[in-house]
RNA sequence: GCCGGCGUGGCGAAAUGGCAGACGCGACAGACUCAAAAUCUGUUUUACGCAAGUAAGUGUCGGUUCGAGUCCGACCGCCGGCACCA
């Protein structure tokens, strides 16, 4: 049997399917006792055609998939699409293809190309999150937290092409012009839906501590958190009202000598309509896109008329607007202390206002001894914010504030899920009744790309009774966001065809969490904070047990070329078909997992790296070829050769190591050079070694075993040469028999003052005592030795090693 | 600026405090061949040496340890994320 994967692979994927050998059981066909593994990749959105890094993602799963499942564990491994999207509508309108045409033509193709790839998934587990099966139940959770008091409508922002009539995504906007057409783009208020996501925001915060993922992604979530603790302070104005600010600083109050406001803060708004300057100085502002405010770290502000009241010292402190402080983050209004802040510092330097100091510290931004500051002198910074909160009774209060925003999740775009709401002139907004879901697409619709969202244009949409008073009313025509599809889809796959609920709760119980999740680091902060968070909301609802949905998270490099990211603009793209085409899928994935550690960059600098892996997989081949099948049992230790002994502990320590990579360690490319390693051990047993047929045979059987998960495809046919009926890939994961790991003999390395001086062999069970002797006793150690005096002799646990200390 | 990570041959990398550079790529030499491809064998950190060998060596400096690529401290460099967050 040559190595010929192009004929074997889809001989060998046809008979997988056939015999449907990657199905994962349902919760009422475990068994208790059953061992349970939830491997989980991220759904691809469907562009059309697979790429190197969704090869890397899924050959990376498919191998913790397919070992978990010759170790004995009943194993979870599907895959879907995440379908909903603007480049389907994009295609709808440049091509006039209805965008489930596109998507589901994609699909297709993608679905050949993974399959073709031979990952084991369990296809009767398939979904796609535009299908009402599946999207009718991102409705029913929408009315879920809608009764919850987990939605909410508010204003916000969007960015607003008036040209078009259209609403347009962040992506489209560049340099504030469509980026297709080149009209300009403004922000305009429009309401909008939210998910109260800040609600969670202690928990999902706390719930980092429980996490086996990496120490980068829960820094960037922590972040993006943005957890700061401080206070929050009413200060009077002049003219009779109240303004709030938040600081993390109570203790430098008596160093306020302005405050800042934002140019969108409501005083502002008001104090412009009397204040041409100050109007002209928000508009100013307001121009500026985002890119120029974040690029110019200058500090721009303008003096209104408002005066505050320094609610200690009873002074009088001007009120600026200034184009560093957000409306968004804390109450849109910061008291102003330049001595021990840095911006405020920058800004008071500009407009010429007094900076006194009344923190004594080694740096002025850092907290110290109050000065300056009336009866609060001499405390800590820390006392100090406790007696001021005390002292200014309602006035203060200790607050926390969080950067996370709640989850805007309003689109006015075609395809994705209807927003199940219904606008009565009577009722107001009003949620759709559950037995009415799912609120479907509608077909009849146009795609123009401009003017309003596509679902206006469809009356048979549109036309609706209201579900409390039964008027004709209107119903939405906004869609949800599509990170609202990927942030539960994990779990439907563990029961995809339930009419009655996203999935059962014994599913749920039998598999959730997902013990390893694999995917891409661009995902660390808003799919896999939104996932969490709609975890936590399943929990609350009594679907799914637990906390967290994900115990191990691992964020696969990406796959370069030359040193840059492969996109079709830069023509580089190196197309997964082809090379599978020229190579097979066994040598793609063999080298994907070879060429770097997983976290890694690989960079595709050629094909030398995959002609690698092909000449190992033949190499690999031809050992199989070259063996008769051997069926007698490999004789007793004391019966075999040294060479045949040497063979025999080098797989044995071999599968040792490769189970542990596996399990453990997560560290794919050394069992890849493991297993090279031990192949050329197979290639240094003498041809007439005495015992060659038994020996070669468990070696070889052991080899294929430990290369099924990485290489199936050629493991089946190997498996098959060495004379096994049934499928490699069933096959039990073999045990490293404890009597084969270490040899009759072993290496001990003689150290001198921590310099190796020598190597010497002796029995494995040779005593500590007996090894120091023979390490004293080594010719090329004695050289080291004479004439000095032993200080020390130390033989660390394992005995591997002698070290001598002399002086 | 803040946060996280990483610095090892010509290259991808390995070394779970214990023989630095496994394994692979590339390169060089040889075998087979009329020849090529494929395959096989050998060499491949640096310096000195014909050699056996000796010395140095994991970004830099210091520390802990019998022993440090690995742990600790300071610095230098690179990568990633966030970035006027009060």
């Amino acid at each position: 049997m040559p190595f010929e994967p192009l004929q074997q692979e889809p001989r060998i994927q046809q008979r997988w399917m056939e015999a449907a050998a990657f199905k994962a059981p349902g919760a009422a066909d475990l068994k208790p006792g059953d061992r349970t593994f939830y491997m989980l990749v991220m759904l691809p959105y469907p562009s059309g055609r697979i790429h190197m890094g969704h090869v890397r993602n899924y050959t990376l799963g498919d191998v913790v998939a397919r070992f978990r499942r010759m170790r004995g564990d009943k194993v979870m491994n599907p895959l879907g699409w995440d379908s909903f999207g603007m480049p389907a509508e994009n295609a709808a309108i440049k091509h006039g293809i209805h965008p489930a045409v596109w998507t589901k033509a994609n699909i297709q193709e993608m679905k050949g190309q993974i399959q073709k790839m031979g990952i084991s998934y369990d296809w009767d587990r398939e979904i796609a999150t535009c299908l009402p099966e599946y999207y009718r139940w991102n409705q029913w959770f929408f009315l879920k937290m809608w009764e919850r008091g987990d939605v909410f409508r508010a204003m916000r922002n969007v960015n607003w092409c008036e040209a078009l009539g259209t609403v347009l995504a962040n992506e489209q906007v560049v340099d504030g012009k469509d980026e297709r057409t080149g009209h300009p783009v403004v922000q305009k208020q429009l309401e909008q839906y939210f998910f109260a996501i800040t609600k969670y925001a202690d928990e999902l915060l706390a719930g980092h501590d429980q996490l086996d993922w990496p120490e980068n992604v829960k820094a960037m979530q922590r972040h993006w958190i943005g957890k700061s603790v401080g206070a929050r302070l009413t200060f009077d104005l002049a003219d009779g009202n109240q303004v709030q600010v938040f600081t993390t600083r109570l203790d430098t109050l008596f160093g306020v000598t302005f405050m800042a406001l934002s140019t969108e803060h409501p005083f502002i708004v008001e104090a412009a309509k009397t204040d041409p300057g100050l109007q002209a100085f928000c508009d100013q502002v307001a121009a500026m896109s985002r890119e120029d405010r974040l690029m110019s770290d200058i500090k721009l502000g303008y003096r209104s008329k408002l005066e505050a009241i320094h609610p200690f010292t009873g002074e009088k402190v001007p009120i600026f607007a200034a184009n560093y402080v957000l409306m968004d983050y804390g109450t849109g209004a910061v008291m102003g202390v330049p001595a021990h802040d840095e911006r405020d510092h920058a800004f008071a330097g500009k407009y010429g206002l007094p900076i006194p100091q009344v923190i004594e510290s080694m740096d002025p931004w850092e907290p110290g001894i109050l000065v300056n500051s009336g009866a609060f002198t001499g405390m800590t910074s820390e006392a100090a914010v406790e007696a001021m909160v005390e002292k200014l009774g309602g006035r203060a209060e200790k607050a926390v504030t969080f950067k996370l925003k709640d989850w805007g999740l309003s689109r006015q775009r075609y395809w994705g899920t209807p927003i199940p709401t219904i606008h009565c002139p009577d009722c107001g907004v009003v949620p759709e009744k559950a037995e009415n879901l799912p609120v479907l697409l509608p077909e009849d619709v146009e795609f123009k790309g401009v003017g309003a969202s596509p679902l206006t244009t469809s009356r048979s949409f549109l036309d609706c009774a209201c579900p409390k008073c039964g008027k004709p009313s209107r119903r939405e025509t906004d869609t949800m966001d599509t990170f609202v599809d990927s942030s539960w889809y994990w779990m439907r796959y563990l029961d995809p065809k339930n009419t009655e609920a996203p999935f059962a709760r014994p599913e749920a119980e039998a598999w959730s969490p997902v013990d390893l999740y694999i995917g891409g680091i661009e995902h660390a902060t808003m799919h896999l904070i939104y996932a969490r968070y709609f975890y936590k909301i399943m929990r609350d609802l009594g679907l799914a047990p637990g906390d967290e949905p994900f115990t191990k998270l691992i964020c696969q490099g990406m796959v370069l070329k030359d040193g840059f990211k492969m996109s079709k603009s830069k023509g580089n793209i190196v197309d997964p078909d082809e090379v599978i085409a020229r190579y097979g899928a066994d040598a793609l994935r063999l080298f994907m997992i070879f060429a770097a550690p997983i976290e890694k960059e690989i960079d595709w600098t050629g094909f030398e790296g995959i002609e690698g892996a092909t000449r190992f997989l033949r190499r690999a081949t031809r050992m199989v070829e070259d063996h008769v099948p051997c069926k007698d049992p490999v004789p007793a230790k004391d019966q075999l050769t040294a060479e045949e002994k040497t063979l025999l502990v080098k797989v044995h320590q071999t599968l040792h190591k490769v189970t542990d990579d596996l399990s453990h360690r997560y560290q794919f490319n050394t069992l890849v050079s493991s297993l090279m390693e031990m192949a050329n051990a197979l290639a240094d047993l003498p041809a007439d070694a005495p015992h060659r047929g038994p020996v070669m045979q468990h070696a070889l059987e052991v080899f294929t075993l430990m290369l099924s998960p990485a290489a199936p495809h050629l493991a089946e046919a190997l498996w098959e040469s060495l004379g096994h009926e049934g499928f490699c890939m069933h096959a039990a994961w073999p045990v490293a028999e404890t009597s084969w790991l270490t040899a009759d003999e072993v290496t001990v390395v003689v150290q001198v003052n921590g310099k190796v001086r020598g190597r010497i062999q002796v029995p494995a069970q040779a005593t500590e005592e007996e090894r120091r002797a023979a390490a004293l006793a080594c010719p090329e150690a004695q050289a080291h030795l004479a004439g000095k005096e032993i200080v020390k002799v130390v033989v660390p646990p394992g005995g591997k090693l002698v070290s001598v200390v002399v002086k």
